[in-house]
DNA sequence: AGCACA
């Protein structure tokens, strides 16, 4: 029955709804363009374009029923319509509570994107390959790489919806730049949808995953990097490449790092074959030489940001040396050669001239990108500083040769308990090894520190 | 210029 009079066919006087009707909008208006238009009135949590038989028509849909009201009311009393690209938009409430079903997931835009990488394996793009080209539009907060039956897939977050959608419009469809990947690798298409995530949960930093936004974030120890190709760094620099042989940055040193410390603290990874300790651009390094690149892999990803001692002090920066063999003395107070036989060194102690280990090493100043948090640790204790004082620190003016006869005991020369800490507690190193009671050595700063035997308040 | 499930 066809009604003329009766129920109006388009309402007047329409009930609210968060959900407005727009019509008269320009071709394939883009939810973009929508969500421009309605930003200056409230947060747009929903849309649907290109409805219609004319697809001119859409729907948006506002957090709030105020903010939906806001807009309507803004328009119907303006003297400047509504427009998208030059054309007047007309706006009303839209007789629905809210947009159902609005799109396939995937369609909606979210600040997490789902990132499909055609035609290569896993190992042929690095997270951060990843994080270089998704960087270019803004701040990416985390990466999480996986595999699936679609392929290699990461989701990336940005800080919003319109950060993502920048992205997904620039990258969809386009390849990796080619310099970017192994030479094997001949496409690289990225299809890229939005995630209905908006906030991944990264538990670790791995070559799996990253978190930006969390500096302090344990590196899993498990994942540990594949050899496969050289890794490109965020800078888009080449990594460098897996050693044997440590490089350790020492970062807010207040507390003397000796030859025995880092033997103790190394040796809970593997057999630590030589120490070299040297100063480079004013902080303290030093380079730890295990047998293989394994272990020195495992140690690296464990203690990399982590601190000797708590309270932040002694914080530990690890990278590769481009060493393989160190060629150090084999007992001073910078440097020990723990392949050597033990007799030989204890026959000799070194009484003499100025120990040397601090120049002659080709250093790789650059430390690795990810810098990790402290572990939890105890009270900052000098373990190690009474057995192997170093006399020639810094600041302190006392000639080298002079500390009276250190009573130093290879191999088990650490100070305290050492080797045979499972890898995978190196937690256990980190508590502050017990004190020499003997030397009654009271926690102190390493720079210009005295030596045993001063009082405090020496300075 | 006028309400969307497919």
């Amino acid at each position: 029955m066809s009604s003329s009079s009766g129920q109006p066919q388009f309402r007047y006087t329409q009930t609210p709804s968060k959900v407005l009707h727009l019509r008269n909008l320009p071709w394939e208006c883009t939810e973009e363009e929508l969500i421009e238009l309605g930003k200056p009135f409230g947060k747009i949590v929903n849309t649907k374009c290109n409805v219609g038989a004319n697809r001119n028509q859409a729907f948006v849909e506002f957090a709030d029923l105020n903010q939906a009201i806001s807009m309507v009311s803004y328009y119907a009393s303006s003297s400047e319509p509504a427009q998208v690209r030059g054309k007047t938009v007309y706006i009303q409430y839209s007789n629905r509570q809210e947009i159902v079903n609005n799109k396939v997931s995937g369609e909606v835009a979210g600040n997490v994107l789902l990132v499909t990488i055609e035609g290569v394996e896993a190992g042929d793009v690095s997270i951060d390959v990843i994080h270089l080209v998704f960087s270019a539009f803004g701040f990416v907060h985390k990466i999480a790489t996986f595999e699936k039956a679609a392929g290699f897939q990461a989701l990336i977050q940005y800080t919003d919806a319109a950060t993502a959608s920048e992205a997904k419009n620039a990258l969809d469809g386009r390849s990796i730049p080619r310099y970017l990947l192994p030479e094997h690798v001949t496409s690289c298409y990225l299809r890229i949808s939005f995630s209905a995530h908006t906030d991944l949960n990264i538990k670790f930093q791995s070559h799996r995953s990253r978190d930006y936004t969390n500096p302090y974030l344990p590196v899993n120890p498990s994942a540990i990097e594949g050899n496969l190709q050289p890794m490109v760094g965020p800078d888009g620099k080449i990594k460098e490449p897996e050693s044997n042989v440590l490089l350790a940055a020492i970062e807010n040193m207040q507390y003397a790092v000796t030859v025995d410390v880092l033997y103790t603290v190394f040796s809970a990874f593997g057999t630590v074959q030589k120490i070299a300790i040297f100063e480079k651009n004013g902080g303290t390094q030093a380079l730890i030489q295990y047998p293989d690149v394994t272990t020195a892999a495992v140690a690296k990803e464990a203690l990399e940001g982590h601190c000797i001692y708590d309270g932040g002090y002694c914080k530990l920066h690890l990278s590769y040396s481009r060493h393989t063999d160190l060629n150090v003395k084999a007992y001073s107070d910078k440097s020990r050669d723990y392949t050597i036989s033990s007799t030989g060194i204890l026959s000799n102690p070194q009484a003499s001239s100025v120990p040397s280990a601090s120049t002659g090493w080709q250093t790789n100043p650059q430390v690795a990108g990810t810098s990790v948090g402290s572990i939890g640790m105890q009270a900052p204790v000098p373990v190690g500083q009474a057995a192997a004082w170093d006399p020639s620190k810094t600041t302190f003016a006392s000639p080298a040769g002079t500390f009276p006869g250190q009573p130093f005991v290879p191999s088990a020369g650490a100070p305290f308990p050492t080797s045979g800490g499972p890898p995978s507690a190196p937690a256990g190193y980190f508590q502050a090894p017990q004190q020499r009671p003997q030397y009654g050595v009271q926690p102190r700063p390493a720079s210009g520190a005295p030596p045993y035997g001063q009082p405090p308040g020496y300075f």
